[in-house]
DNA sequence: TGCCCCCTGCAG
DNA sequence: CTGCAGGGGGCA
């Protein structure tokens, strides 16, 4: 599910909670979606949360081991309990009260009685505890990302050079870390770029233009916590609100915002792709 | 580069 | 029932 503004979203608030919380215990319900011991984790305190790209890690401090987390399509990570903070205001999952539900597949208990419930209907996503100096090394090797200060218009422009479809050059997270599809497809209509366009087809001008629309989507979705679309939820549960503002993304038969025709849908690389045929060329 | 696969659920 | 879903790895 979650792009780089949804896993930005929710690592800010699990920085926010769980700092100084300690681990009591580790249940795994589905054992694909744990990787490692987990009594190696009890008593172990949380000294911080990063994130590169999609993925996340929890680290501990002097401890020599953290976890890693990639939360794939429909990995979600629940807080609850007492030190539960909601600030936002969009609709709560209604199941919340309700966990662990079908879909949880590894509760985290911290002393004191909070727990962290990572529910994944899919199963694709997966937490790990890997050591220190190899999530080092993983995050070394991914590419920028666009929160990245090194992901600069340059950079893009040299990525670009490739007969494949732009669409997919952007959304390649051995390229660029952290666009999925939704975010693809709005930076494309707002660059005002055919998803299918050669990537070497691009003009220095529609490059810039590219850049500056990935940098704007992502950095909206992340103001608005995230896009709901489907079964993203943040760490109290709460939605985000980026899919009110969909600009092409699943509005397929509905009318451009911008010229009033109809919002196409091709498939590009197996994903659902949406474009203006008009606005985008 | 283009499939197929990992899984489960839901809409058409 | 089939196809599709915000991700990505492995295979030829």
């Amino acid at each position: 599910m979650p792009e780089l503004p949804e896993v930005e979203t929710i690592r800010r608030q699990l920085g926010e909670v769980l700092v100084g919380k300690e681990i009591e215990a580790i249940e795994v319900l589905r054992s694909k979606s744990f990787e490692g011991n987990t009594k190696e984790l009890v008593g172990k305190v949380i000294k911080g949360v990063s994130r590169k790209a999609k993925i996340m890690v929890v680290s501990f401090g002097e401890w020599e081991k953290c976890l890693m987390i990639h939360l794939k399509m429909t990995g979600q990570l629940i807080f609850w309990g007492k030190s539960r903070k909601i600030v936002g205001g969009h609709p709560t999952l209604d199941w919340v009260n309700e966990l662990p539900s079908s879909h949880t597949r590894v509760v985290i208990t911290f002393a004191g009685g909070d727990k962290l419930y990572f529910n994944d209907m899919r199963v694709f996503g997966w937490i790990r505890l890997v050591t220190n100096k190899f999530a080092q090394t993983v995050f070394e090797n991914l590419p920028p990302d666009v929160t990245d200060a090194k992901f600069s218009e340059r950079y893009l422009r040299e990525k670009l050079k490739s007969t494949k479809a732009v669409k997919l050059i952007i959304m390649d997270q051995e390229k660029i870390g952290g666009i999925g599809n939704i975010y693809a497809n709005d930076a494309l209509f707002l660059a005002g770029i055919r998803p299918n366009r050669p990537g070497k087809s691009l003009t220095k001008v529609e490059t810039g233009k590219l850049y500056k629309a990935v940098r704007r989507v992502i950095n909206l979705g992340i103001k608005l916590g995230g896009a709901s679309a489907s079964n993203y939820f943040d760490i109290n549960g709460m939605g985000g609100s980026y899919q009110d503002h969909f600009l092409v993304y699943k509005r397929d038969g509905e009318k451009c915002e911008e010229c009033g025709n109809m919002i196409k849908k091709m498939r590009l690389g197996g994903r659902g792709t949406f474009y203006c045929e008009v606005c985008q060329v």
